[in-house]
DNA sequence: CTGAAAGCGCTAACAG
DNA sequence: CTGTTAGCGCTTTCAG
């Protein structure tokens, strides 16, 4: 059974193809009756364009994509909902594009602008760096979120809008609190520490702080994740936290790069036997919704969601419409204290 | 700057586009010598073939999609793993396709079978009845996984491949299980009460529980979420369990059709001041893996996630390769019994 | 306001 | 083994 076409309906309506292609797409010209007698016919056949062919044709849409890597991370969830609706608004069309752990986010990027005639794409997580050779293919203005403080970056990808938050400071200041508590063995869970990554702004900001208030960093205190596949997840916060409890009996804060880490290190805490934060207290990082609901409620480093979102999209449209430079955007993260971070015990 | 296309390959090789497109989906009838010309020109050029362009041709393909509403749902984010890597198995491609709450399922994958010549579909989440009509013009194999009980659907889909748990009754044993404890002030936060829906299916087990031990439904007990947008969010667990708080000083248990509803009715239950499960015992629907890391642990219906995804899977290939007619599958469910429920306390 | 015709980039016969 | 050719379904000039 071959599927309706746009010539099927022509047929039916006893008009020619380009007609139909104009009710379609709400051609001006176009006869009002005419027009309402296509989409009465298009309506009854349950006729639905080919998008494939729509897009193969046209020159130009404006629509731009969402190129996300890690889209169970909850973190993203509202970003995305966000910048869809911001998108919307400037009567664009949004395409939600999730890229797996094995996939280059680029080379996707690259393929939806060819076929998709985009305007412009948002990175949401994944790489901290990139094939310049590739990055330079693209041709569309692009905009990286979320993804690290861009001067960390290498030489070459200096001229990359990103927005961020200050990775390496909100970090210390977390721990910095930490200290300020009365801390002094605290433990990290972190990822990528050897590699150009939010992990390790995140691991730097937790040795400054130490450094800064003379404390010497162990070893034994830091856990580095390195189980492929979703790293950030509760499974491996809980074994990390699991890990230098074991290591570290002496061990009374633990602060986790990421709040779904956070909350697996809490269980593990609980199931130790010991109290958050009577005994040992616990530091998140993104302040997703999540984390709110827990009990205890998590302390944690909260990015600015919303207006990050929104910044994201201003900025790529700045790009598209106005034609101004990328630039690299810091925004403000902000500590927020829950139920599980607390003074350290007196002994 | 127009794209690389084909026909430069094919220009800068001294060969024909038939000769790269051989090369490109890997035909037997090419010489290797050639092949690997093409290939070196097309990593140089960075060349990548347009999609649009090759599913408009194609006849047709090894694709199935994975049409999912609710993608922020933890409990789809598994299923949707692991079904991809069973599909991968099979040799098949996967599309996955997240469609809003606005978008209707049935659509999106009528179109999707159009552009992409798929084979076969599961829908993931969703509603619940869907037009016959729009239905009946799905001419490839499709299954309903997860989306409720087909006895419980009009007449018109009994036709439908579905897969799920029994609803009814795992909902009817988790409530039976709490009246077991003790407990005779059971509520429930809801979803859907009044249209078929898995809530509906769910809040009937409830009530069957109850009536079969003598115990009068009080619809005081009852809420029912009705916000728009994502229903089933930790924040709605909480607003629905403060406001059965405040209207049942003297209930002792809630049962929550979800985990994530169940989730936020702890919080909200734990900042009145009680204790989980000493005042209120709380049950969950769908045996996530987070409620595994919340503290108290979750006590839920657990739903056999990896059973369910392999099923589903392995019915629509048993429709497309044996021509097998749609069946209607029930999965056991199973209580998991955590921390958040425990006996009544004795007055 | 409307129709005819020319492709978009690719695959799939069909001849060599 | 390889090149030529005819479209896939649609949008878009370009003439009416």
């Amino acid at each position: 059974m071959a599927p309706v076409t746009i010539k099927d309906i022509a047929k039916r309506c006893g008009v020619g193809v380009s007609t139909v292609s104009r009710a379609l797409n709400n051609h001006p010209d176009i006869n009002p009756e005419t027009k309402a007698k296509i989409m009465e016919v298009i309506h009854e056949t349950g006729f639905l364009p080919n998008d494939s062919a729509r897009y193969l044709k046209r020159t130009e849409t404006n629509t731009i994509a969402l190129v996300v890597k890690g889209i169970s991370n909850p973190f993203f969830t509202s970003m995305i909902r966000i910048m869809e609706d911001y998108v919307q608004k400037k009567s664009y069309a949004t395409i939600l594009r999730h890229v797996t752990a094995e996939e280059n986010e680029v080379t996707v990027a690259l393929s939806l602008i060819k076929e998709r005639k985009l305007k412009g794409i948002v990175f949401l997580g994944g790489d901290f760096t990139h094939d310049p050779m590739l990055l330079s293919q693209i041709r569309v203005p692009y905009v990286f979120s979320t993804i690290g403080n861009l001067d960390e970056r290498p030489e070459g990808e200096a001229a990359c809008a990103n927005i961020a938050v200050d990775d390496v400071e909100a970090s210390r200041q977390a721990v910095d609190y930490l200290i300020g508590l009365g801390h002094r063995r605290i433990g990290i869970v972190a990822e990528g520490l050897h590699v150009p990554s939010v992990g390790q702004l995140r691991y730097r900001g937790y040795r400054l702080a130490l450094e800064r208030r003379g404390i010497t960093v162990d070893d034994h205190l830091v856990y580095e994740i390195t189980e492929g596949g979703e790293r950030y997840s509760m499974k491996n916060g809980y074994i990390a936290a699991k890990a230098l409890l074991a290591a570290n009996p002496d061990m009374t804060a633990v602060f986790c790069i990421s709040d779904v880490l956070a909350i697996g290190a809490c269980r593990a805490i609980a199931e130790s036997g010991k109290s958050i934060p009577g005994d040992v207290s616990v530091i998140g990082f993104d302040g997703i919704e999540e984390g709110q609901y827990y009990i205890p409620k998590l302390t944690t480093v909260r990015q600015p969601v919303e207006e990050m979102s929104k910044e994201s999209i201003r900025l790529l449209f700045d790009m598209i419409e106005k034609k101004e430079k990328p630039r690299n955007i810091i925004m403000p993260a902000q500590l927020l204290i829950g139920e599980s971070s607390g003074p350290v015990k007196k002994t």
